[in-house]
This record gives structure tokens, C-alpha cells and sequence, in this order.
RNA sequence: GGCCCUGUCGUCUAACGGUCAGGACACUGGUCUUUCAAGCCAGCAGCACGGGUUCGACUCCCGUCAGGGCCGCCA
């Protein structure tokens, strides 16, 4: 993925004209008109053009694996004086939310990774935002069946959960996936069907034998044998198209030259080449970046390590250190050096000197190097960020108004609200005992808070008051505690204390990560309790004699 | 289980057939300092294993092993 100027290294010989082919019909489509009518030095400078994008899902909190690749699609863009797009990719109905995706929008701002095309700033490519392209996938879909290419499937839920059922007794591991059952319906009955309103998804007709062969930039050719690639569904039955269909057709009408994202995808490299071949269309380049690790080496997840950008914005890290950061995850810009700025990122960047291991993220040297950025600051600048985020007026404004009636020196204020400034908690004697539920071991309570949060706050995005009791007290319904039993525990859990503001505003205030935080750190207090002795326990049962 | 990807200090990485395998985090010791940091100096520690190819392999090929990803009408 790279434009002709950078375009030495694994590009020679057969794949270079895949690939100058590609941008001139990328160039084509970016002016608007045919590439015969493009003045040659515009025609030369556009058949330079590199397109990437970030396509994130807006189904929850903003992840650092998105910074992650949007940096390396964005300094790559960057360093051929290309353009980088952002895309939403909201076609699961039931997760997408609009908070997450201005989440998004706010986390990658704030890292500085600025976009040239996205449904908030448009561009000639839009919409930006994928459940306002349906029309466009669906034509693209029918083409497919029209073609023979893709095809209606009727197959109920009930029947795919036999199937996968079935092959998994079986041990038929071979065989796994769709047995492309409605490939059998001929296509005028499938019409018919289709007419009638019978539910159905368009799949897939992936070829039945034969191999398929895609090169990724950094892996050379990738080799897939077709009968082990199953006929995915393109168009699920609300109508809405599969990731794959959206983006394959939206890559595609986008003019990206070069997709740029995670390893995880490699496996569904067979699907979208084909698709690209049903189309008649020349493929981008693609490339996958190493996937960011947990220290266990599996892909990071937050139950192992924290991956919400809002928490890294929320404890302090700078942005300039986490991308400096994310930056060395895969690339070194010199033997003997690893800080840089963005700018010098992207003149010395390199897409084909990325390596593959994949990078355990460790915290503890991103921390070291955002203190190293900190040192850089001068004091007045330091002062500029506190007062952006941690110390704004915006924040303080909240915290006071919930400090305003219950102090009475203006003094008091300091150590009234530290908690709001602090990011750990030491929880003392008198908080430890609090910590533990009424009734309740403190190794109950804390499965209890663990479960809150993982089951009901963390699916929560609209982290407001209202929404923050209401799904407190859902949890309690669902789960048979006494609310008076459990919000005892959470308030001392995320303030240290058992006399504070109302508890939702509160937790409003402390936000979404430095409450999930601090709930994980009172649970494994409290484990920690039962080890010691259990000693600020008060009346649980198990611990009498 | 099947397919695919990957494999240099504990961690992030440099090396692109010939180096005492370099740097950084962490750790250890020293130095500076009223303290704590920061800084500086030093130390510890690695080419997964086995075959080839080659005058010569961390570098190329094959195999083994190990780790990871995917196997959804989620992306």
C-alpha cells in the first residue's frame, strides 16, 4: 500500500502493475471524470494519490486499537500527500450508538488524527456514515444475483444453529460454516420467494474449488483453498449489508488505495477478494498490521488491560506520548531512537518496514514516556493542560456545584473533592469497612461489583445520572439485591468514602472510566480482605464460627 | 478441531549473509541531591528448536514446537 513514491521494496515486477492500476482508476474517479480528460500534471500528481481510512464500528467505547491502525492508515496517507478518510460502520443495527460514535469523533480529535473525508465534515465520496448508504449496497447486491454471484438463503436461525451444531458433534472441522444449502433453490424460485416476502439474507456464491490468492503488503501472498470458505451473508434480513459487502463496495467508491488494518481480518481476505472479482474490480492493496496484545499475548481486551482512549485521555497520558507510543508498536523510526514527533512519524514512515510480532502493550513504558513528554513541557504549558482537561473550568464547574452546599471555608473544598482529582483511591480503615455489603462477604460483594460493571456499566454509553441509576437499579432488580444493600458499596468503591454527593451525579462526574476503574480496584480490595482476615467486615454469615 | 498469521533480551524493537547481536522500558548497582523524582554512569538479560543452502547464517528454504487470529444475519 503505497504510493509510486514510496514504491520500492516488496513492490517489483508483477504487482506494481496491479497496483499503478489501481491508482489510476482511483485517480479517475477522484476527479470526477475520466482519466483521458485529466490534464497530465494533474493526472500525474492524482495517480499518486494514496486514500486510507479508519472504519471504526460505533458500538462502544473508544478503542485504542482503532487509534492504533487510524495512526498508521493516517501517517500513511499523510506521507504521500494523500487523504484519509474516516468511515462509519454502523450496519449492526442493535450495537451501533450515536454516543459511541461521537466518542469516536472526540477521541481521535483529541489525539490530533484529523481526517480530509467523514460524515462530519463530508466530502465528494459520502455519505460517510454506512446506514446511510443502504440503497447503494443493495444495488450492489442485487447485481450479485443477478450475475450469479450471490443468492437468496431462506435458512432459519433455528436451522443455522442445527447446522453449526451438528459440525461441531461431528467434528467435521473441516466443513465448518454455511453447507450452502439455498444455492440449491434455482434462482426463479428464489425470485419467487424472494417476491412472496419470505425472510431471506443474500449470500455469497463462493467458488467450490480452485484456491484464492491475495498478496498483503507485508505478508506476501496469502493463499486461501476455496472449499474451506463458506458463503457469507452480504444482505442480512433487515436489509442492511454484512461488513464485508459495505466494505468491500464502500472501499471501493471511495477510491481507497491502500486498506490498512488489523490481522484480524486476514480470514475473511478470501471473501472480500472475491467480491471485488464478482464486481469486476481491481483490488487495493491491502496490508495487516500485528494486532496489540494483552501481557498474556492474546488480542487486548479491557478485562486485561485498559483499552478505552477515554481512559488513557481521563488518567493523563498526553496525546503526543500515546501515539509516540502506538507508533513504536510495529515500527522503529532509527536504531537508537524512539521519540518523535507526529510530523517526523510521518516523514520517515515506512508501511513496509512494519513488524509482525504482535506488541504486547506495555503500560508501564508508555507511562515512562509520557513522563518523559511531561519534562518536555514547559511549566506554563503544563499549567495549559491540566486546565484542559483535568483542571477546566468545565469540570470544576461540575465538581463544584455538587461541593457547593456541603462545604462551608472555601478550603474545605480541596480535600472535600479530592476524590475527583486523584485517580487511585486508598480506601482506609473506616472505607474498607463500608466496602463490604451489608449481610455480604466482602468476596460476594466483590463479585457483586464486579458483575455491575461488567455486565451493566460497561455496556453503558450515555453516562449521565439518569441512565446511571436507572441501569444501577435494573441490575438490582435483575440480581435480587436490596439497592440500599449495593449502593453503599459503589459509592465507597468510587469515592473512598461513605458520605458524598448523590451517588449518580457523582459517578456522572468522575466519568464512565475512572468509575470502572475504581470498581475493579474495590473488588480486588476486598479480595484481598478475605485473604488478611477479613477485617472491616461486618456481618457475614460465613465468617462466624 | 480446521484454516491462516507470527516467532531477536521479561516487554517494545535494530539487524536486511560476515556486528563482541545495538537501543529503549522494567530490574539491579553507582552518581548527583536536604528528601523524592528527574538526569547521568554501569550491570543483568535474547537470535524457539532441528535440518538444509552457503566459505559464512538472526538473516534464505523445509520441518517441528510455541503463541495468536478467524471459523456469527458482530465488526
Amino acid at each position: 500500500m503505497r504510493g509510486s513514491k514510496g514504491a520500492h521494496g516488496p513492490w517489483r515486477s508483477g504487482r506494481k502493475a496491479l497496483v499503478s492500476s489501481r491508482f489510476a482508476s482511483a485517480a479517475a474517479r477522484l476527479s470526477g471524470r475520466g482519466e483521458s480528460e485529466t490534464r497530465r500534471s494533474e493526472g500525474a500528481r492524482m495517480a499518486d494519490m494514496v486514500r486510507t481510512r479508519i472504519a471504526p464500528s460505533p458500538t462502544g467505547d473508544p478503542h485504542v486499537g482503532t487509534a492504533y491502525v487510524a495512526l498508521f492508515n493516517y501517517a500513511w496517507a499523510r506521507k504521500n500527500g494523500g487523504q484519509f478518510i474516516l468511515r462509519i460502520e454502523d450496519t449492526d443495527r442493535e450495537r451501533s450508538n450515536p454516543a459511541s460514535e461521537r466518542m469516536i469523533f472526540e477521541a481521535l480529535h483529541w489525539l490530533g488524527l484529523s481526517w480530509d473525508e467523514g460524515p462530519d465534515v463530508g466530502g465528494p465520496f459520502g455519505p460517510y456514515r454506512q446506514s446511510e448508504r443502504s440503497e447503494i449496497y443493495r444495488e450492489h447486491a442485487e447485481r450479485l444475483v443477478a450475475t450469479g454471484s450471490a443468492y437468496p438463503c431462506f435458512c432459519t436461525k433455528e436451522r443455522l444453529e442445527a447446522l453449526r451444531e451438528e459440525q461441531r458433534r461431528a467434528k467435521v472441522a473441516h466443513a465448518l460454516g454455511y453447507d450452502g444449502h439455498c444455492r440449491a433453490v434455482p434462482p426463479a424460485e428464489g425470485q419467487r420467494r424472494r417476491a412472496a416476502g419470505e425472510p431471506h439474507v443474500i449470500r455469497l456464491a463462493m467458488p467450490r474449488e480452485g484456491e484464492t490468492v491475495v498478496s498483503d503488503l507485508l505478508r506476501g501472498e496469502l493463499r486461501f483453498d476455496n472449499t474451506l470458505v463458506d458463503d457469507q451473508v452480504l444482505i442480512k434480513s433487515d436489509g442492511y449489508p454484512t461488513y464485508h459487502l459495505a466494505n468491500v463496495v464502500d472501499d471501493h467508491l471511495m477510491g481507497i488505495t491502500h486498506v490498512i488494518r488489523a490481522e484480524e481480518w486476514i480470514s475473511s481476505l478470501p471473501k472480500h477478494a472475491m467480491l471485488y472479482r464478482a464486481f469486476g474490480w481491481d483490488l487495493p492493496v491491502f496490508c495487516h498490521l500485528p494486532l496489540l496484545r494483552n501481557t498474556d499475548k492474546s488480542k487486548i481486551s479491557k478485562r486485561k488491560n485498559p483499552v478505552s482512549l477515554n481512559y488513557y485521555r481521563r488518567a493523563g497520558y498526553l496525546p503526543e506520548a500515546l501515539l509516540n507510543f502506538l507508533a513504536l508498536q510495529g515500527w522503529a523510526i532509527a536504531e537508537d531512537r524512539e521519540e518523535f514527533t507526529l510530523d517526523e512519524f510521518i516523514a520517515t514512515f515506512e508501511l513496509s518496514k512494519v513488524t509482525l510480532g504482535g506488541p504486547v502493550f506495555d503500560l508501564e513504558k508508555l507511562t515512562w514516556m509520557n513522563g518523559k513528554y511531561i519534562r518536555k513541557l514547559t511549566v506554563p504549558q503544563l499549567l495549559d493542560r491540566l486546565r484542559g482537561d483535568l483542571l477546566s473550568d468545565e469540570y470544576l464547574l461540575k465538581v463544584l456545584t455538587l461541593a457547593h452546599e456541603r462545604i462551608e471555608r472555601l478550603e474545605e473544598f480541596v480535600e472535600y473533592a479530592s476524590f475527583f482529582f486523584v485517580g487511585e483511591l486508598e480506601y482506609d480503615a473506616e472505607a474498607r469497612g463500608k466496602l463490604v455489603a451489608k449481610k455480604c462477604t466482602p468476596e460476594q460483594t466483590a463479585l457483586a461489583l464486579e458483575r455491575l460493571l461488567e455486565e451493566s456499566l460497561d455496556q453503558l454509553l450515555e453516562w449521565e445520572p439518569a441512565r446511571i441509576e436507572e441501569t444501577m437499579r435494573a441490575y438490582c432488580e435483575a440480581t435480587g439485591w436490596k439497592t440500599s444493600d449495593l449502593f453503599m458499596p459503589v459509592r465507597v468503591a468510587v469515592t473512598g468514602k461513605a458520605a458524598t454527593p448523590p451517588l449518580f451525579e457523582t459517578m456522572a462526574v468522575l466519568g464512565k472510566e475512572i468509575c470502572r476503574r475504581r470498581l475493579r480496584r474495590a473488588a480486588e480490595t476486598l479480595r484481598a480482605m478475605k485473604a488478611e482476615g477479613n477485617p472491616g467486615a461486618h456481618g457475614g454469615e460465613d465468617e462466624k464460627p
